[in-house]
DNA sequence: GATATAAATGCGAATGATTTGCATTAGCGG
DNA sequence: CCGCTAATGCAAATCATTCGCATTTATATC
């Protein structure tokens, strides 16, 4: 069978390329609220990812943040305040091409965050939010 | 009260610091067999990241992998196999100047893996492990 | 258009990783 | 030695994600 692009995943595609931010699979199931179902957005989750139509990480235990392929994102985690800045830029592509003849990996794509303060935790100090 | 690094959190920077490769928190369980609850384990995990004597990153929704702070690891993460390599260098340290100034967030580290298909993967074709 | 077929979905239960509550223990200040 | 607070063990809880299985759906074939 060669069909594949589903109603499901259409949809739950369109969410994620839609969003500014990358969002989680609880995001997705309420923004298509009774339209599918926990898991299958899961499963339809993993199948894009699978085929390339996008990317996720996942920041030490939380959940995963899935975001459109296209975008490389650089994530700010900030470690007073627990926040996560993404900047729809990326400071890579360089050194790349040479990391690939060393390792004979190929890379497709990176994913990178920084962690340290963000501007409002340095302004107010230490406190938690 | 002062002191805080106690002997449970002693041994599992310990295992941390000299294992080669990033280690998950039931890697370091069976490392110390019987020495300390898993549960202990955990929080004394989180206390050394907090205490930036260690960082973690996770990939996908597998467990977290710790290493120590002064370890600036690359991973390669082999989509065809699924398998994590892990490198003890990284490309960046470039850039980072830059953003600090344009975001007015302050960089302590950063994490960064590469997503792509391994040397084996290449020779042997498609299929997964 | 009815029918066979394989993949996709819904639902609920299972799993894996991590955290939490609470009673117990241990280490330092006085 | 006593009191106090923080750290630990244990078991249960929680969160995110996956799985099993029955049901539906979308094509391809007749």
């Amino acid at each position: 069978m060669l069909y594949k692009m589903t109603k499901i995943r259409r949809e739950v595609l369109k969410v994620v390329s839609l969003s500014e931010q990358p969002t989680t699979a609880e995001d997705i199931y309420a923004a298509l609220r009774g339209h599918a179902n926990l898991a299958s957005i899961y499963r339809a989750l993993n199948w894009l990812e699978d085929m390339e139509y996008i990317k996720s990480v996942s920041f030490g235990s939380g959940p995963r943040y899935f975001f459109s392929k296209e975008k490389h994102y650089l994530f700010l985690l900030c470690k007073v305040c627990g926040k996560i800045q993404v900047i729809a830029e990326c400071p890579l592509n360089t050194h790349v091409n040479d990391f690939e003849k060393r390792y004979g990996f190929t890379v497709s794509d990176h994913v990178l965050y920084f962690r340290g303060v963000c501007k409002e935790c340095k302004k107010r100090g230490k406190r938690r939010n």
